[in-house]
DNA sequence: GAGTTTGAAACT
DNA sequence: CAGTTTCAAACTC
């Protein structure tokens, strides 16, 4: 399965891509230790055949069939017997320890290297789906970043006193220990995610679960410190156990990776975005923190899938995670999650697809609002700096549509949402018709290489944000924390049902939304976006609902882009570009330059949007051929000494004299620097054409200011006076007909007192002059209404 | 709104 | 790297 298609990943640079590759194959059917092709080097590096997929079908007896990992269609599940703990590793070690001595055999103790223990046993309950999509991939520093090859992967489940399911990718052997034990500073860390998928909400995580690195353990403390060593991660899922159409209960776990969306662009759907919470992230060494979920998650990856990276101008990466509750009726589903990143921004695509009938792959899930923890985290484990996340589960319309966050770059998102699923389970992407999908495999396990792109920009400081939940069942939560890159999850759709749990989720990682499910997807959107988001026409906020943890909401630090604050270019939507032939595919486009799509603009022949992914790509790549820094915020800090603020090339200004919004540096409200290579520039800090343009400015802001909020209130006022009077019209009555005043009236009365305001103001008058004239215009208003509804009153006694 | 000006981006 | 062209935004009327 590819992240990037070859085609498009070799027009991405090199210098942006990293592979981290995990590969596990087929499993030895009936075998309870599973054991994969140790050290199965990634096809290509920029291949990610990374779905690991597993699938447990519980059994009366709570059988748990898994641990099939391949790319191809054809692995047989292992049969696990109730309550044991499976292990999986990448490395050729998979190892079913049965909870009983006798239950099962043994798994290979070097199996385990980087995951330790499980404290408690638990019972595996019918009827659970998860998918993880895992990216690993420092996206930062890629040069730098050795390929991880001991990544793992720990998926547990939290039922009613079972046994947890942990798999653990990781390349055993001298390669993989000589890479981790040798891993410099830089060296991206591996990430642990542990998914724990329960029958309660409320059930106590996954707490007695270790999982130590191999990096880890080779290193000392100290140095997991500086390395940040690879972070655990718990998903904790409480699900709802529910009979298949054949009558047994599945659990199907499905870890995949993400998929690119090509070829699946067709099938792609993006819904609005519902406020979710935001998921702080944890701190290096930090236990991992649990998110129950209220509903049983399907999810399964589409091997075909692809994301595609392109560099971010934040080095975060993005993570979708969709997890959604199947129809009863549809038991046959799959989810393709197509992930595309451009231009800093993560694209993420999430679509469904039929699965093949397979029994096996069956699986009928109802989801089940259930009592979650009202504060609930999920810590994303970045590479280096940790990032939060913003989750946003995907609603319902199934297109793709992109999320403009103006004012910042790379943004881009593409949400998916999993469609209802049919009695058929008919909403996938034709081109999505992977074997290993259609083919009910219980369990696969894809683990490769992948090859991000690295965003360039440095990271931003974040700024306050405050998702609006969706719905009243679901249980937004905002949670903040020092770290940069913060990231929301934000629920997409009013689910009640719908709570996923998400921990430490690896930057990149993708949860696809599960198959059939209630139309649920989710996508890891930056805290910064949200702004936008709540903005933005394709992203719906509900209002709804309340946050159930207010308390959990805490300050973020503002994001500052390019100079201004997050809010302050959130305030300020990006005005729509006018392209006509650029194909809004080069920098000469806004929208295209600060990485968004475009989106309500008045550009002709627009390619910059999830129509024409590859052709985007290509432009990408080319602006990055001719310049790496191209998507670099222009505007950054200084040499020291000199100001803050500086546009990175300097503008070249002649004839405007850098006092007009054709110099970029003065549009950026920052003056010329020594980098600037202008003739008869005036934009500097003595110049006192600069100072007297400022005072003017600043004054026509102040005007505005002033007019907005005196229409503002006075609009208060006449609405406040209207509300408060009793419309009364009584046929014989002396009362005045209050109906006369209409909101026509009631605007045409708002207008007349901002033009005496401006009038007042024009001719500078005294503010206690301007207030009164505004009052005398504003008694003459009322009078000539007044006098109309009695006029009208009268000609209505007449006629009538 | 049409036309002009401007400078960054793209191209040679 | 420099000169030229293209492009879309900013600006003017």
């Amino acid at each position: 399965m590819n992240v990037v298609s070859p085609e498009l990943n070799s027009l991405l640079p090199d210098e942006i891509m990293d592979t981290e590759a995990i590969v596990m194959d087929e499993l030895p059917a009936e075998s309870t230790v599973l054991t994969g092709q140790a050290e199965a080097p990634a096809p290509m590096e920029t291949e990610l055949s990374e779905m690991v997929a597993l699938n447990v079908v519980a059994m009366p007896t709570q059988r748990t069939q898994a641990l099939t990992t391949s790319t191809t269609a054809d692995s047989t599940l292992g049969s696990i017997s109730t309550g044991t703990q499976l292990l999986l590793t990448s490395s050729g070690a998979a190892v079913h320890r049965p909870a009983t001595p006798s239950a099962g055999k043994s798994g290979s103790p070097g199996v385990s290297s980087g995951l330790q223990k499980l404290s408690t046993p638990f019972a595996i309950p019918a009827n659970h789906q998860i998918i993880l999509n895992k990216v690993s991939a420092d996206t930062r520093s890629p040069a730098q970043a050795p390929k991880q090859e001991g990544q793992k992967l720990v998926v547990t489940t939290l039922p009613k006193g079972g046994q947890p399911i942990m798999l653990t990718l990781s390349h055993t052997g001298a390669k993989a220990a000589s890479v981790q034990g040798a891993a410099d500073a830089k060296a991206p860390l591996q990430q642990f995610q542990v998914v724990t998928i329960g029958g309660r909400a409320d059930r106590k995580p996954v707490m007695g679960v270790q999982a130590v690195s191999t990096t880890s353990q080779l290193l000392a403390p100290s140095q997991q410190s500086a390395l940040q060593a690879q972070q655990l991660k718990t998903v904790q899922i409480a699900k709802k156990t529910q009979a298949s159409p054949s009558g047994q209960m599945i659990t199907k776990f499905i870890i995949t990776k993400p998929l690119n969306s090509k070829g699946l662009s067709g099938q792609t759907s993006v819904s609005p975005v519902i406020p979710g919470r935001v998921l702080p992230q944890n701190p290096p060494g930090t236990p991992p923190q649990t998110i129950a979920s209220s509903e049983t998650a399907t999810l399964q990856s589409m091997p075909s899938s692809k994301i595609a990276i392109s560099p971010l101008k934040s080095p975060s990466k993005l993570t979708v995670v969709s997890v959604a509750s199947q129809a009863p009726s549809s038991p046959q589903k799959s989810v393709t999650l197509p992930i595309n990143v451009a231009l800093g921004q993560q694209i993420l695509a999430v679509q469904q697809q039929p699965a093949a009938s397979s029994p096996a792959k069956v699986v009928s899930s109802s989801s089940t609002p259930q009592t979650i923890k009202p504060v609930q985290t999920v810590a994303v484990g970045g590479v280096g700096t940790p990032q939060y996340k913003t989750i946003i589960p995907l609603a319902t319309p199934p297109n793709v549509q992109p999320i403009q966050v103006p004012g910042s770059r790379f943004h881009y998102v593409r949400l998916v949402t999993a469609t209802t699923s049919s009695g058929t389970g008919q909403t996938g992407s034709p081109n999505t018709n992977s074997p290993a999908i259609q083919t009910a495999k219980p369990v696969v396990v894809n683990t490769a290489a992948v090859r991000m792109s690295v965003p360039l920009v440095p990271a931003q400081p974040m700024k306050q944000v405050v998702p609006k939940p969706l719905s009243s069942s679901s249980t937004p939560q905002v949670v903040t924390s020092s770290q940069s890159q913060q990231r929301l999850i934000m629920p997409a759709t009013a689910l009640p049902q719908i709570q996923p749990n998400l921990t430490n989720l690896p930057p990149g990682t993708v949860l696809a939304p599960a198959p059939g499910g209630a139309n649920v997807g989710y996508t890891v959107l930056p805290a910064q976006y949200v702004t936008q988001l709540q903005q933005s026409p394709f992203v719906t906020l509900a209002s709804s609902t309340s946050f159930s943890t207010p308390t959990s909401v805490q300050t973020q630090a503002r994001l500052s882009l390019n100079g201004l604050s997050t809010s302050d270019s959130a305030s300020r939507p990006r005005k729509p570009c006018n392209c006509t032939k650029s194909q809004c595919l080069k920098l000469y486009c806004d929208c295209f330059a600060n990485g968004e799509f475009c989106n309500n603009c008045n550009c002709t022949n627009c390619f910059n949007n999830l129509e024409h992914e590859t052709e985007r790509l290509k432009a990408i790549k080319a602006c990055l051929d001719r310049n790496p820094e191209a998507f670099k915020p222009k505007i950054g800090k200084g040499k020291e000494g000199e100001s803050d603020r500086r546009h990175s090339k300097g503008c070249n200004c002649k004839r405007s004299g850098c006092l007009k919004n054709y110099c970029e540096c003065y549009e950026a409200k920052i003056m010329c620097s020594s980098i600037c290579k202008c003739v008869g520039c005036k934009n500097f800090e003595e110049s006192l054409e600069r100072k007297s343009l400022m005072h003017l400015a600043d004054a026509a802001e102040v005007r505005v200011q002033q007019q907005t909020a005196a229409k503002t209130k006075l609009s208060f006022q006449i609405s406040d006076l209207l509300t408060r009077t009793t419309p009364a019209v009584t046929s014989g009555g002396g009362k005045l007909p209050y109906t006369f005043v209409t909101k026509e009236v009631a605007e045409a009365t708002c207008d007349c007192l901002i033009e005496q305001a401006e009038q007042a103001e024009l001719t500078n008058q005294p503010q206690a002059v301007a207030e009164r004239m505004i009052l005398e215009e504003f008694g003459r208003c009322l009078m000539r209404i007044i006098n109309s509804a009695g006029k009208a009153k009268a000609d209505c006694s007449i006629n009538c």
